[in-house]
DNA sequence: TATAAAATTTCTTATACAGAAATATTATAC
DNA sequence: GTATAATATTTCTGTATAAGAAATTTTATA
């Protein structure tokens, strides 16, 4: 839906082909021999051979068995590791957050889940043009239970998991808002769940409401993205824009990552 | 060393070439720009820009940041699960333990560790030429404290789950030389992963001899092998010949894995 | 042993590729 | 704010390479 790039790129014939080999075999649940991936894929079977014997010469498939079956191939296993070690959110994300914060006018924040003690950290505040702004500073780390962000995480934890981080936690009072309750608390991210995005009212910061927007697929938690504004700026209007800039804002992120 | 194909197919020098840029990436600590890449590999910036243009439309590679970094892409992660779920140590090492089946003309068990029950369950038997054989059975599952490709394993655990198997595991006698105590047995599996292999004699079932390698790479225990031969037929320098032969073998199997 | 099916190899022309060089787009110095 | 340098992208062209048809070998099955 996004207007990206979808056009093939006039280069690299043999990439695409070897790529929709590749995807063929990851998409059967046998490995399929040289006939079968030939029969299921817009070439004949000499070029299929001859593309599967380079990929094999690169580690990206083995041939096993006496049958021939094609195998996806443990190269996949090193490239997959350094995949998640270069990770970045951040700059997959940031096009799209700069591009709520335009839709928005209003202060547009990245965070991850730092599981060892539980909290959110922020890894980007793309900034309001308008002049009043909020204080929050990237790398500050903001309790899960207050925050937008983190209310918006504690919706996709696994249910053994919320309730070992309730156990743990004591829901400290940062404001006269701050959810204290853990009933109320458990019934909030029920909503946020539901919702699809985490509502935060004068509970982490006095004054400020945000909306926080999970990025979760995959059953991995990416970490959230929030709108946060000065409440006497967010307006019935307002509020909607924020949610519905948000979710566009979030597809589009999940879209890529 | 192995007389396997080295020489590049002649067909799919993109693929190679990608390859090349892909694996330049994978080694590189930060994720490398256009020039960087392209100072590193044996091609000209215009190929090498045109060719990771395609690999990002494949989703191999992804283009990030005002400094347009190149990071390896999350398709890999998609592959990786598929060759980890599809991964089959048997097809994988087989052909090398029928070699060593016919260079000890002796019986060679696969197996893998089953860590629900902490036991070994035997995934192959190639059978010895010789007339009396040994009564396993493929899928049978043994003990990992008395059995040759069980303690290889176990010689390859870290400390800390050595340590749980010992505590919660009962050393039952199968035999009458069934290692049955548990400091005898950690002077056993010390001296197992200081060997490389283990050996067991009469431990797990009467008369008979193994010589168990693990499979370890990575962090990672894919299984074990074992020769096997009844004990009168193991002389000195037979036992010796075993441990030679299974030794390139685990060579062997460790390099295609 | 005969037959069928699948895997390789051979061969050839159109085409996709490689690189040089020009241009555009950035970053950085002045 | 302009000049300069560095990097990214595009254009262009002869040549190497890819794609497919068909023959051949290998392997499975009757």
């Amino acid at each position: 839906m996004a207007s990206e790039q979808v056009t093939p790129p006039l280069y690299g014939t043999v990439l695409l082909k070897a790529k929709a080999i590749l995807d063929f075999i990851l998409n059967t649940p046998t490995p399929p021999n040289l006939k079968e991936i030939s029969d299921n894929v817009p070439m004949t079977k000499s070029t299929v051979f001859k593309i599967l014997k380079t990929l094999e010469f690169c580690g990206f498939v083995r041939c096993l068995g006496e049958e021939k079956r094609y195998y996806l191939g443990t190269t996949f296993l090193s490239y997959a590791q350094k995949t998640l070690s270069t990770f970045d959110i951040n700059l997959v994300a940031k096009p799209f957050l700069a591009q709520l914060r335009d839709e928005t006018n209003e202060t547009v924040n990245l965070g991850i889940l730092d599981t060892s003690d539980s909290t959110v950290t922020l890894l980007a505040k793309l900034e309001s043009p308008n002049s009043i702004n909020l204080v929050s500073r990237v790398g500050k780390g903001m309790h899960l239970y207050s925050s937008a962000m983190g209310k918006a995480m504690l919706s996709c934890l696994p249910e053994n998991e919320f309730d070992a981080y309730l156990t743990k936690t004591d829901l400290v009072p940062l404001t006269e808002d701050t959810i204290t309750d853990k009933k109320q608390l458990c019934e909030n991210i029920q909503q946020a769940k539901a919702n699809g995005y985490a509502i935060e009212n004068n509970e982490n910061q006095k004054d400020v409401l945000c909306v926080g927007f999970p990025l979760y697929k995959d059953g991995r938690i990416y970490g959230a993205f929030s709108v946060s504004a000065p409440r006497y700026r967010v307006a019935e209007g307002n509020l909607a824009l924020f949610i519905e800039k948000g979710r566009i804002a979030q597809q589009n992120i999940l879209a890529v990552i």
